[in-house]
DNA sequence: CATAAAAACAAGCAAGCGCTTGGTTGTCAA
DNA sequence: TTGACAACCAAGCGCTTGCTTGTTTTTATG
């Protein structure tokens, strides 16, 4: 996401320098093992000063995981524009998410995929409002594409689950500077989930 | 693990009934939510006569997970005892897994899973010594095999993570009471990942 | 330069946390 | 019956936590 598109979303670049340091924290630690203190210390200010930007310290976590989903739903549209054919979509999405967990957004995914348990649920519901609403939208296109020219070898909401589980698991243990690349990787996993 | 079998690795059946309410709270709330008092409570003691069993609350979480540890290599040895067939192993400890995290472990599974980064590094040592030492060792026979008889799509150690992280994050989606069975969905993961 | 709003400080409260201590109860072999 | 030991209780200590309050500093605007 860009300055502006912060802004409309109600931003500042002080809150987002918080949200910042925090998701290195959260990532580090996790989100009940990060104190107020360790947040505010991490951008040079005092903890009590925090609350003048965020009610409560859980709005700091759903800050940073809103913003998250805003910015890989954006990078996904981007990534399927001018693309027609559903295998090419597909491939394109796999190496998105894969940027995203190992490339631009640091540990913004990380976190997005393991404090779910710290949000309270309407805040939850919101973010998966988001995700549905655009990042959920072009994989199921992009599926149900492929699906409709028999070259899925799961059925669409199946193949999914089955992807977004082998990808989210690859900051256990793939690492960028290894021999594989990002792109090989992205390769391995579409071989797996589509027809030859 | 068998009574037997618990009190030769020091677990008395005290602190097994601690460690399997403490498994359920743990997989509700997170270890860092949930209080010692909340454990004892659960176990129907107060919260100080934990420490008679368990010398901090830590011990408690690393008990869990090599408890679960040992059951799930325990489980995987037994299912591909007696197959020789790689493809049939594979698919045995496919369905092992699966069952680990839908069915025989309650909730144990998840905790093994969701909780390494409230585990100091020396325990995390151990349990993961305890994991490669049976039941990594098993799935690496069975994936090998499949290799070596060129059915393999990817290379076994990728196919391992691949398929490790497809099958963890079944517990985000899947649910036994739904028209995918078990099997069926072992099935589906087996598919991907072998070639036709 | 004056003024108001935004941002940060300084200090600390109330609650909850893991864990300790010293004593009581229950169990069972000798 | 007695002694020994494990299991548990009752009480609370010392510390950390998220957050509040009242004040001061910084920044932006006319």
């Amino acid at each position: 996401m860009n300055k502006q598109a912060l802004r409309d979303a109600g931003i500042s670049p002080a809150k987002a320098r918080i949200v910042a340091k925090a998701v290195d924290l959260f990532h580090e630690k996790g989100f009940e093992r990060t104190t107020v203190r360790d947040i505010a210390a991490a951008t040079g200010i005092l903890s009590g000063s925090l609350f003048h930007h965020f009610k409560n310290k859980q709005e700091i976590l759903y800050t940073a995981m809103a913003m998250t989903t805003r910015g890989m739903g954006e990078r996904a549209e981007a990534a399927v524009a001018g693309i027609s054919n559903p295998v090419e979509q597909l491939k394109a999405l796999i190496i998105c998410e894969l940027s995203s967990i190992h490339r631009e957004d640091g540990h913004a995914a990380y976190v997005l995929v393991d404090e779910w348990r710290s949000l309270d649920e309407a805040s939850r519901d919101k973010v998966l409002a988001l995700r549905d609403g655009s990042y959920e939208k072009c994989w199921m296109a992009a599926l149900d594409g492929c699906d409709e020219q028999g070259l899925l070898k799961s059925p669409p909401k199946i193949a999914r689950q089955l992807i977004r589980g082998a990808l989210a698991w690859t900051r256990n243990w793939y690492r960028t500077d290894g021999d594989l690349t990002l792109a090989g990787l992205a390769d391995e996993v579409t071989n797996s989930f589509l027809k030859p």
